[in-house]
DNA sequence: CGGTTAACGGATCTGTGGTTCCGTTAGGAT
DNA sequence: ATCCTAACGGAACCACAGATCCGTTAACCG
């Protein structure tokens, strides 16, 4: 029949096929830390991982859709989440979390390359938006608790709370480039907090009323 | 002599070299916009600027030490601050600013690949830091104006305001992919005003006594 | 205004990232 | 256990980004 669209590692998924895509994703992700995104050479990582370059050029047609398929990978490691029973205790949490996260050597290293993989390629910016989208979901919860505690006012848009805590470290370690550290996570985490306390997050669409 | 540290460029910048800077940098904008950071080619630039490429490869080493002379460049062209007599007015001037530039065509794109290319080699992020310096310094006077007017705290961290408001902007822009328009901005701002008043940026260093 | 040489630019060469070819290995179905 | 073919992998190939050469143009100095 006319299948054209058969792509590689699509009807053998199990064995072989299974064990060359994880070595080939461990070795793509020791090669962004070391390299970088545009340092990152094909033959290399065929190398490291041991197993054909042809191969590597076969199942992922560029870099960018490897790293794609990377940080999907990753979207499925979750990280655990702590509790504190206060917003703003969970929100620190979550920002030294990050904090931690950024300014570890290999991972930021990491997530620096993977966020300028992103920034030229369509689908290797979606697969980071849904990695994000996962882990920012993660925290929700500590958000609609400290509404059900009464914390933060009903109507509060949750995710954005989150948010709100991870951009002003992700603005320094991408943009400003001003330092990172726990004094800034804790400044971020109180920030949100406070914001989303004096009803900064409340959405606009529904009134106040549940 | 030995003079080894003669770099092209620098002996006679006036006429002619200085012509030629204006015309690369230019097309490498417009290349960074059409292409992205690495789609971009040095032999193409060159073709734009009607220049010779080996004079671009003279000149700038590489394509990441292009950007960083374009940022140079950038940080010289500063955008007129509103004033509009309250500290919301002014951080919700500055996020839809910041909105309006991020979500243009050619500006978006040029500032996601200029980010990029940061991200992959100290001397061009140590560019773009100082471009971001020089942005968020020219905004600094609409929080010690409203430390003045006894709207927030004395102490407060002026630049840390600024970035503040930008900082969800830039998240959603190069991170999580959420949509960016004048409601996210106006909150962003909103978001920071909170904060701001609640004594969320004093610098803790200096107690609260003049 | 004339000389010196920094800086430019066309032509040419080269190393490497990526592609193609085809024989080999092993997943999954019977 | 056996077969069929998806998927792998070594080697040879190719195109083009980037380097080099050397003759030309035009800054800056006196």
């Amino acid at each position: 029949m006319a299948e054209l669209e058969t792509a590689p590692g699509t009807q053998r998924p199990g064995g072989r096929t299974a064990r060359v895509r994880a070595a080939v994703l461990r070795a793509a992700e020791d090669a962004l830390i070391e390299c970088g995104f545009d340092g990152i050479d094909l033959a290399e990582i065929a190398r490291r991982a041991e197993v054909g370059k042809t191969t590597v050029y076969r199942r992922w047609e560029n870099p960018r859709a490897l790293v794609a398929d990377l940080l999907v990978d990753m979207a499925e490691q979750s990280v655990a989440r702590t509790e504190t029973g206060s917003l703003d205790g969970d929100l620190c949490a979550n920002a030294r979390l990050v904090v931690r996260t950024l300014t570890d050597e290999r991972q930021g290293a990491l997530f620096r390359a993977v966020i300028a993989a992103a920034a030229g390629e369509e689908r290797t910016a979606e697969a980071l938006h849904r990695f994000y989208a996962t882990r920012i979901a993660e925290w929700v919860p500590c958000v609609t608790q400290a509404v059900e505690r009464g914390e933060v006012p009903e109507g509060t848009d949750a995710p954005e709370v989150i948010r709100a805590v991870s951009a002003p470290l992700y603005y320094r370690f991408l943009v400003s480039g001003d330092p990172l550290d726990e004094a800034v996570a804790d400044r971020a985490a109180h920030a949100a907090c406070c914001a989303a306390k004096a009803g900064a997050y409340v959405e606009p669409k529904n009134d106040v009323a549940e």
